[in-house]
DNA sequence: CCCAAATGTATCCGAACGAAGACATTCGCG
DNA sequence: CGCGAATGTCTTCGTTCGGATACATTTGGG
């Protein structure tokens, strides 16, 4: 899924964590965060820390990914 | 490219920067943010803010993903 | 070498963060 | 229906953010 608004990652969160039956307190706690917190993202809240944003998506093991966006061929990548 | 940290992120940022040619104080310019933030981004800032991450990805044409919303079972996948 | 641009570092400031706790409402279930 | 859990709202508080500015260092071109 392309994440281009806090709301798109809010929905994904909120889903994921209805997928694995944890309550918001529970998910908090996994991440270490208030419980507000986790409401907040999940109503698209767009200054939340980006560290608590990944370990969040780490914890429902959805991981983000940073796409290519372009056609550059990359020819020598040797990373 | 997968996204673990802060550091990540800031890695693909400096890279698609000079990429396209551009300054600190330029792609701050295009970002709306200060170039002491896209110095720290560059750096792994852990705490900035969702929303600028997200519009600077999208100046620089990189979209972010996240793993499929979907219950896909894959190799590795026990919850 | 010299100069200018780019990058990195430090400080001040108002604004917003995230934690914690209390409380109201809603929801599901026995 | 009645109860407990879950969710959402509000306030207070210390901490940090991000903008702005100034200055040091590094880098690259002429």
């Amino acid at each position: 899924m392309q994440i281009r608004a806090p709301l798109d990652l809010g929905l994904v969160i909120r889903d994921r964590r209805r997928e694995l039956k944890l309550s918001q307190t529970d998910l908090a706690r996994k991440v270490g965060v208030g419980r507000q917190w986790i409401l907040a993202m999940e109503h698209g809240k767009s200054r939340a820390e980006l560290g608590l944003v990944l370990r969040t998506l780490y914890v429902l093991d959805r991981p983000l990914t940073v796409g290519r966006g372009d056609s550059f061929p990359r020819s020598g990548d040797d990373t």
